[in-house]
DNA sequence: GCCGTTTTCGGCCCGACTGTTTTCAGTCG
């Protein structure tokens, strides 16, 4: 069983119990421990059944008994004894936005309501507003919440970084080419660099915000928006993005830029470590009640000293462990973009990029990069782009060629070479001894079976000839789930036969995500962050890489292609 | 349900917004 899926069966236990009308703090112990689990690297699972559950925080005797009962046979028996209980469309309709579990189980008690259908048949028959505190406003907003929900089924998608990124910075630079704008930041889950994004959050200063207000309600990307006020604006584009534009004194920008960068768990977690020291932080400001006082600050960096802190950067709050490292001054110094000498993983038009040779050397060259390894795919890549060992024998000469005519860039002759069923690779010894650089990498035949994949993987890492593995659990983002994969036993591997892992850039990949970069470096495996770049342009995606690996808690000396090509 | 720089019991982050109601509960981030 993952660990998602363990996290998941705790999220559905939790959302239960508060049907239940649990006390609120036990709730927030589930979905706590469900984040925690979804955090963790290693195998839950493992840690569950070795009896070494309850060394993760917030995980006590209870949880474990449920976690193990749930490992060894497939279900919680609490959870199962609630549904009996809780008919399974209290669920579902729970979903709706502001339909909470209090206004559900109330629903139920009082008007039968069970699931979707009967809650739709109360509302239209406006039964619903003649209960206690809720009126027609109510009635409607779960009227419009069941059409979504049948809309869209699973929920929301959130949006991956790539897609809602560039939105959110163009319109940080309209509101900043307002010549009544002060300063303006894009703050939330995009600040942070998270792989998905629900939604935009923007904080600007501004002598006259209600203008400022008005004039970004008008500008080209946005579709509806709501009143423009004092405090803020909510807009949503085209695209049907929800962007939250949020005004600030600027004496207090550091507070509402800190509160909604988020992420909530840090906050969570800063605030409540400050009330042991008498101190209240919000979005106001922090309180002291040693004094009674309010006090403002107008940077990030000023807060956090003033709580005890080294600066964090945004991409490491999410409660794992910064607050613990900013306190003792024992931060990594994170790898920065700048810092990357070349990147290890491209392709051209010999097999399906569509750039040439020349191309993809004269972009590399124009990132500052001192090398760049070409990596067509292999042999049996197949779709037309297979690229035959003959043909890669004349790219080698090809490479040597340009090397020859000395450019500002050294190109590498390599290959992606396909890792076939049995953990074999394209193509024969000596000609991949000739190559420069190899990664090996799955691109088919994924097995539903763990261990076959990872005896797979292993035995790509254990051939002397392959240098590297390639996007290393085949996931791509809201579209396809990762193969099942034993990554601590791949970790293992790569660590005694020295074999480098990617983390490959791709904005639809991350892979290795950052849970499993930061396992990976802790354990000693050389990370290589990689685009796997498809055509000029796209070396230019290295900064998702970046910010994974810095979300990871990367330095650079634990990435290899911080170093020059000979080191 | 978890946990301990005051604690093995009694706390557990903070505030805005909404819709309903004359002061607040519920929901959300």
């Amino acid at each position: 069983m993952t660990n998602a899926q363990i996290a998941a069966a705790l999220e559905e236990l939790a959302v239960l119990y508060q049907l239940d009308g649990a006390d609120h703090y036990r709730v927030l112990a589930y979905t706590n421990s469900a984040r925690t689990i979804k955090n963790e690297g290693r195998s839950v699972e493992e840690m569950a059944l070795a009896g070494t559950i309850t060394e993760l925080p917030g995980v006590g005797k209870t949880l474990e008994e449920k976690i193990v009962a749930l490992v060894e046979t497939g279900e919680i028996p609490a959870a199962a004894k609630l549904k009996e209980k809780i008919p399974e469309g209290l669920l579902e309709i729970s979903r709706i936005q502001g339909l909470g579990p209090k206004t559900v189980r109330r629903l139920y008690d009082e008007l039968d309501v069970t699931g979707p259908d009967d809650l739709r048949a109360a509302a239209e028959a406006q039964k619903v507003r003649a209960m206690k505190g809720l009126g027609p406003k109510v009635e409607e907003k779960i009227l419009t919440g069941l059409d979504k929900l049948e809309a869209e089924p699973e929920g929301p998608t959130r949006l991956r970084l790539d897609e809602i990124r560039p939105v959110a910075e163009e319109l940080a630079a309209a509101l900043r080419d307002n010549p009544n704008c002060e300063r303006a930041e894009v703050a939330g889950s995009v600040r942070r660099w998270t792989e998905t994004c629900k939604d935009i959050d923007l904080i600007a200063s501004s002598t006259s915000p209600k203008e400022l207000a008005a004039a970004i309600a008008e500008h080209e990307l946005v579709a509806e928006h709501g009143n423009p006020n004092e405090t803020g604006i909510r807009l949503t584009t085209n695209s049907g993005i929800g962007v939250d534009v949020r005004f600030v004194a600027p004496e207090a920008f550091g507070h509402l830029l800190q509160h909604f960068t988020g992420s909530g768990p840090h906050n969570a977690e800063l605030r409540e470590r400050a009330v042991a020291r008498g101190l209240h932080v919000s979005e106001n400001g922090i309180k002291d009640d040693s004094t009674g006082e309010t006090e403002f600050f107008a940077t990030e960096e000023e807060i956090y000293e003033r709580l005890g802190y080294r600066y964090i950067v945004p991409e490491l709050r999410e409660d794992r462990g910064e607050l613990d490292a900013a306190a003792a001054g024992e931060l990594p110094e994170l790898v920065e973009r700048s810092q990357i000498k070349g990147d290890l993983h491209s392709h051209t038009t010999l097999s399906d990029g569509v750039g040439s040779l020349e191309e993809m050397a004269a972009a590399a060259e124009a990132l500052g990069y001192e090398y760049l390894a070409i990596t067509d795919h292999s042999e049996s890549h197949g779709f037309g782009n297979n690229v035959e060992a003959d043909r890669l024998w004349q790219r080698i000469e090809e490479i040597a060629e340009l090397n020859h005519e000395g450019r500002g860039i050294r190109l590498l002759s390599g290959s992606e070479v396909n890792i076939h069923p049995n953990g074999s690779v394209d193509y024969d010894d000596d000609l991949l001894e000739e190559l420069d650089w190899v990664i090996a990498s799955i691109h088919t035949a994924f097995s539903d079976d763990a261990d076959r994949n990872t005896g797979r993987m292993i035995t790509a890492i254990e051939n002397p000839q392959v240098d590297c593995i390639g996007h290393p659990t085949g996931r791509l983002i809201n579209r396809r789930d990762p193969y099942p994969l034993n990554i601590e036993r791949v970790i293992a591997a790569a660590v005694e036969n020295d074999t480098m892992i990617e983390i490959n850039s791709n904005p639809r990949r991350r892979d290795l995500n950052e849970i499993h970069a930061r396992m990976a470096a802790e354990a000693g495996v050389k990370i290589v962050i990689n685009t796997d770049a498809h055509r000029p342009e796209t070396l230019e995606l290295i900064e998702y890489g970046i910010a994974t690996a810095r979300r990871a808690w990367l330095t650079p000396d634990q990435v290899q292609n911080t170093r020059s090509w000979w080191k």
